[in-house]
DNA sequence: TATTCTGACTTTCTTTGACTATTATACCGG
DNA sequence: CCGGTATAATAGTCAAAGAAAGTCAGAATA
């Protein structure tokens, strides 16, 4: 249940705390999880990874570090056009639910409407490629956007 | 003839008690019960479906586990079943507004919600065949279906 | 005969280890 | 003292093994 990787990230989160970013020896955290130093790395993949909103800077070498950011909330003018760009023409499952994370970080969205978006952008049940998901996931997401910033710049609260 | 599976189905129940969902590993389910891990999955679809009121969510790989939830009948007995026979494998555009006009008119989803999930389902801009078109937004209507239904009150955390 | 149950096979997520790449420092010849 | 080179100390990559859960056809059973 309790997973290494879910520990690992729940360490590095609670390290981060209030702060915007928080470095570390990957070989130093690796022993202290008893595991593989490449372990350190899935995690960061997998848990940290742009579209969760983080960016990792490293260093090899003596005196090396990996250092994990969280990105500083874009400013919400032009927060849709720039979703709107990240999203192109298509976009995975895990991709759009970051996006609608941030949303609800922002409080643009409700944790009602993040859950309703979050949920139809589960196609599992389609029987299509995985790249003709992600092109209607693309749409779909992209057009519950357009309406969640109609709805902010009417300041509306339900 | 207490069957397996009705003794699988008791102890789930039993599990959930008055909460309203519950997590298990499959495998250690079998085990406790020593049949075939593929006999829960059987007991999952034939008592726990949707139209059993349930929804079911999982993960493979390490840590992994499958968790049933109950869902919400909210005084319209089965409400959720019948729209999702009424859906079925496709519908169309008006129906869809039609079926979340009618969430919102008993007040089981906000305006704001509302006005989401319509957004979510006008896909104007994608170039299939309309009869596509009718296949995908039943797909997504219908997970956001079972996310209104969800039993999970509103605020709570997922 | 319809329902239940199983087993083989598939898919997804995690963990590891061997190999590679980069950087700092120590050491050397000039 | 300077510049180059070897060495050590890091971190990165990737493929393969491991650890779950899912699927489905067919056997077993009520």
């Amino acid at each position: 249940m309790a997973q290494l990787s879910d520990n690992i990230e729940k360490f590095i989160k609670d390290l981060m705390e209030e702060g915007t970013q928080v470095e570390l020896r990957r070989n130093e955290l690796a022993q202290h999880f008893g595991c593989a130093p490449s372990q350190i790395n899935y995690v960061l993949a997998t848990r940290f990874s742009i579209n969760h909103g983080y960016v990792i800077e490293s260093r090899r070498g003596g005196g090396g570090y990996v250092r994990i950011v969280r990105m500083c909330q874009r400013n919400e003018d032009n927060l849709l056009s720039v979703l709107m760009n990240q999203i192109g023409g298509e976009i995975d499952e895990e991709s759009a639910v970051a996006i609608i994370k941030h949303l609800l970080d922002l409080q643009l969205v409700t944790r009602n409407e993040a859950l309703i978006m979050r949920s139809a952008m589960q196609q599992d049940a389609l029987a299509l490629p995985v790249s003709a998901k992600n092109v209607l996931r693309a749409s779909v997401l992209k057009s519950m956007l357009k309406q969640v910033f109609r709805n902010a710049q009417r300041g509306d609260k339900a």
